[in-house]
DNA sequence: TTGTAGGCGTTATCAA
DNA sequence: TTGATAACGCCTACAA
């Protein structure tokens, strides 16, 4: 394990410390003679001198690390977002100290305390809650923060997310032009943005067409595949009427929620309609492949890098609140509602 | 942007910093008095001090970070293996450092350079190629190295992985057992180990059986589905012969083969029975449901960082090669053979 | 062009 | 039990 320190390379190379520092930054080397910016650079290589980052971090007041909150690495729609933000950071000599939460707010703080403590030069948030506003804008007093795919309402803080209450309007408007009108939602948590959104969306496009939702099922524990199974065998089992069509908030509910179904002998899309969310990876392979909402979540994941990169440059710039509009997808999970009865309403 | 330092809290609290420094330290706190140790307490929780992380490690040669090398984040096979070192290393308060390789070996030299640089504790590569051997050893020579996932020929890093052979080995066995004779590999590059062993492990299953199998592609990319419809592409038009039965080396091949399979006419599991690998979220969700092996990747990856961990404490310890048993997992893309003649050979 | 000195925030060591 | 001091490795005014 060995440790070269510049102040070897400098013995080597016959010359102060402080020399050999301008001869090895790209930036001032041309303050130094060029025979002895060659020495110093000779002298480096053949010891195997790497700068240790953290003492300039700690002499330059930067770390060069961006800290990144998930919810947690294993769902689906976390990866492009990450894939974005690591391609950004890793274009700028920066990486990602990452921090999954599961979704708990007590996690979530404790993340930012450590991400606050190892000085990261900015957070990108993720998972955030209603709830965890304190917390963030705590950890916001310290350094830039950045809102990503979650907001908060009101906020003053930077937030790059999807336009969601555009993304549940379009699941609605589509359901609306199949013939649906006994509709209901499996959707995520109650106080999360996203969620949120797109439960507005959903309804306001429901709204249009002068349709009321049978119901909206709220997901008490971490939206995934077994949540979505969940909560569609709830609505199977204490609906008074069966919806012909169900918004799932993402696409693991909606595989989840299409296995409920399929249990309790409702096939999809014949008997009912099922609209996701994300287009997720393998979104278009599932049975039925899943129509859904997809989200521009690689390029949302480079802007918050960008953002994050772009505050540390000047920390007064004014927070910029970002949309990106998203997309239907129309796939085999929808179909036309098949029975005169539901048209009729 | 607040950054309270220990000095003014030692200030606040009337003491000396590195009383303060003391009192602040739950290991030796107690040689402080009671009295005092409240004293800081109080001014530090009054002025929300924040201990600088990277001050404290430039003192004690220690950043509390640990480099992980993926090659991608969409990578439905890392995230396991990701949340396993998250949860382990959150537990000891330390945060992974992650970056990309796209499986560019010009990549992974680069991050391996980063984490160097930054001085990470230590560092678990689950992406390497045989052909990264020199850069690894290299990053090797300044700190510990753990091998995850993919293993290094002859290497002597301490290394956990999984058993790939056995895991081509199950595969192999199970197709045989359906009565396949006539069998294909789509499989990863070739010089990659968890690959390489699938690929031995499954001819040496096959061989007990007495069979060759007809033709064995390997990836020239990233093994993801398009690779994997690419492949199959590829098999359908050049195969003297199709194969009943295809081993495809990881779960996305196989979504990829059974697309193209599909567009040739070939249906899965009826024309042709595909074995997958990976168990990754959705396998089981897929049309059909993919028949695969299980990793046990969660706790592989907890396993990489505990073993990083314990090399952190004492640096001599002898490198354990560990290597976790896979299990095969029965759904319904593999399917007795339908012909007499196949059975005939 | 190069050397000197001081400090980033902590903590380990030694002395009181 | 507490205080003083130095050092971790680097960078940057400033002086020479």
């Amino acid at each position: 394990m060995a440790k070269v320190t510049l102040f070897e390379v400098a013995k080597l190379a016959n010359v102060h410390p402080s020399t050999a520092s301008r001869a090895l930054s790209p930036t001032i080397s041309r303050e130094v003679s060029e025979a002895t910016r060659l020495k110093v650079l000779e002298a480096a290589t053949a010891l195997g001198y790497r700068p240790n980052v953290v003492a300039r971090g700690l002499r330059q007041g930067r770390t060069g690390t961006i800290g990144v909150v998930i919810t947690d690495f294993e769902h689906l729609y976390n990866a492009p977002v990450l894939r974005g933000v690591e391609v950004s950071l890793e274009e700028a000599g920066l990486m990602p100290l990452v921090a999954e939460t599961h979704d708990s707010s007590k996690r979530l703080e404790r993340a930012l305390d450590h991400l606050v403590g190892r000085r990261a030069d900015a957070i990108i948030v993720t998972a955030a809650r209603f709830g965890d506003e304190p917390a963030i804008t705590k950890a916001a007093q310290f350094l830039p923060v950045i809102l990503a795919v979650r907001t908060l309402p009101g906020t003053r803080l930077p937030t790059v997310a999807h336009d969601d209450f555009e993304g549940g309007l379009l699941a609605a408007r589509h359901l609306v032009s199949l013939g649906h009108r006994r509709v209901a939602e499996i959707g995520g948590a109650r106080d999360v943005s996203s969620f949120v959104q797109r439960r507005a969306g959903f309804r306001a496009g429901l709204k249009e067409a002068g349709i009321v939702e049978l119901r909206s099922e709220g997901a008490a524990r971490v939206p995934g595949i077994e949540e979505g199974y969940r909560l569609a065998c709830e609505l199977v089992e204490e609906a008074a009427e069966l919806p012909t069509a169900v918004f799932a908030h993402n696409d693991l509910l909606a595989a989840g929620a299409i296995d409920a179904f399929a249990e309790a002998g409702l096939r999809c899309p014949d008997d009912i309609s099922i609209v996701g969310y994300d287009d997720m990876v393998l979104a278009d392979h599932l049975s039925p492949p899943l129509t859904t909402i997809r989200l521009p979540s690689f390029h949302l994941g480079r802007l918050a890098a960008e953002l994050a990169l772009s505050l540390l440059d000047k920390p007064g710039t004014p927070a910029p609140r970002v949309a990106l509009p998203p997309e239907l997808v129309v796939r085999r999970s929808t179909a036309p509602v098949r029975t005169v009865e539901a048209r009729v309403g």
